[in-house]
RNA sequence: CGGAGCGUAGUGUAACGGCUAACAUUCCCGCUUUGGGAGCGGGCGACUCCGGGUUCGAAUCCCGGCGCUCCGACCA
């Protein structure tokens, strides 16, 4: 991509506005506009980060052996109301349908999907099986807050398994956790996000959140770094320590992100909606369910921060929305049609490259390129003589190549990811 | 939803109840400049969030709304 070409622009300032860091980087650098509290528009930069980690998560959930679909925003009252979560919620955003009825706009979908799977499970044959979408949510929070974390508009991952027995849905809640651990490795995220118990709220007594380490999360949680294991505050106390084995000497408090939550539902909504399979006996038996979240435009938060400092953001290569920013240093034919060249090949390589060709000076090409956090700088100036130098975000070396040998380095980087 | 703070060009700030609402930056034009948000000159850009009120006069004071941020409650 050309800069020149691209129409969001950063900014000189911080908005005032914001106070999260997440925020103030994202808006700053043209990542994400900002529409109201909670809801934001994800520009160019931002839709290339937030699809890469959708990909990422898709991948894995492939990998489960989970399918895809996408369920409606609007949602039918009357499957709600059997299972109790139409009336008395505030999270709800209520609407009318003109012509008569009233809608809702889905917060979760385990009404929705067990409406789905009702016309699509009826033997034992036809499980287990797994669904996720990826799709916006709606939740009428009665504060958003943080940026990107707490939002009443946000993108999520949800997939819900059906299982024949508990035994299954024990063994398939092991697994997802294990692909969830995968996924905040694979982001750079592995090492500060913690497996944590948390409520299991009225089917199960306990559920597991995956809590990253993040200035402006909203949860505090207790960590046991020798068991990689966390206890979220809002269950901590003496009888949890000690069903988990834990002592409170042993745990550090800190503040965190939810970034996933995963959740053993057992009949808790399969049976009010008569989710049913017949057993080889004939018999019928209510479907065993779980659900698991991940919040990926949280992610896309949660990422902007940790990964940035005061110059700028910071991406890990997975996700970059480009992995070279290649500046052009001064206005020169010679140093223009290397700077092409280099671009065309790297294209060529399925190297992703972004290219400041603007005219402008070099102190403002280089803290631009520095706010947005590419993984590399690339530079041609008169200083790299016919050759292009390239320096990682996260470091102050530079190093001198010339295109083919930079086209190698690079391409070898970009087939080690994933 | 309780409490606190805030709302002025695209952005960030300023302005005692009183001149044509100021400054920086962005943007446009010209010249100059290119390894850390360069320089000089010129120019565009605001119904001061909305609605009422007080006053000879309101960005400024008062009332009501809306919006934003933070603290708390909430997070199914």
């Amino acid at each position: 991509m050309r800069q020149s070409l691209l129409f969001s622009k950063s900014r000189h300032n911080f908005p005032r506005d914001e106070v999260a860091n997440n925020a103030k980087m994202l808006i700053r650098a043209g990542f994400v506009n900002k529409e109201l509290a909670g809801i934001y528009s994800y520009l160019p930069l931002g839709l290339l980060v937030l699809n890469r980690i959708s990909d990422l998560v898709r991948r894995e959930m492939n990998n489960l052996g989970a399918q895809e679909i996408l369920m409606p925003t609007i949602q039918n009252p009357q499957i709600w109301k059997e299972t109790g979560r139409w009336d008395n919620l505030d999270v709800w955003f209520k609407s009318k349908i003109n012509a008569g009825g009233d809608i809702g706009l889905g917060w979760t979908h385990e009404e929705n999907v067990i409406n789905i799977m009702k016309n699509n499970i009826s033997s034992y044959r036809d499980l287990p099986v797994a669904i996720f979408q990826i799709q916006n949510k709606f939740r009428n929070e009665e504060r958003a807050k943080s940026g990107l974390m707490r939002g009443r508009e946000f993108l999520m991952k949800d997939l819900y398994s059906f299982h024949l027995n508990e035994e299954d849905l024990d063994d398939y809640y092991e697994k997802v956790a294990h692909s969830y651990r995968l996924i905040f490795d694979k982001l750079g995220l592995g090492d500060i996000t913690y497996q944590t118990v948390a409520s299991g709220g009225l089917f199960a007594k306990w559920s597991h959140e995956f809590q990253t380490l993040c200035p402006s999360g909203e949860d505090q949680i207790y960590i046991s770094e020798k068991r990689r294991l966390a206890i979220n505050s809002e269950v901590y106390n003496q009888n949890t320590l000690t069903e988990f084995g834990l002592k409170a000497e042993e745990l550090l408090s800190r503040s965190s992100c939810e970034v996933g939550n995963i959740f053993k539902l057992k009949t808790r909504f399969s049976e009010p909606l008569g989710l049913y399979y017949s057993d080889q006996g004939g018999e019928n038996k209510v479907v065993q369910m779980g659900c698991f979240g991940i919040g990926i435009s949280r992610l896309l938060g949660v990422i902007a921060e940790v990964f940035s400092d005061e110059k700028g953001l910071s991406w890990p290569e997975v996700v970059a929305p480009f992995l070279v920013h290649l500046l052009i240093l001064g206005e020169d034919k010679e140093m223009t049609f290397l700077a092409e060249g280099f671009y065309q090949k790297a294209q060529k390589a399925g190297i992703s490259v972004l290219l400041d060709d603007r005219k402008e000076s070099a102190g403002q090409k280089l803290s631009t390129a520095d706010l947005l956090g590419m993984p590399y700088r690339a530079i041609v100036s008169k200083n790299t003589a016919g050759r292009i130098s390239l320096k990682s975000r996260k470091s102050d070396k530079e190093e001198i190549f010339s295109v083919d040998s930079l086209i190698n380095y690079l391409s070898d980087i970009k087939s080690k990811l994933c």
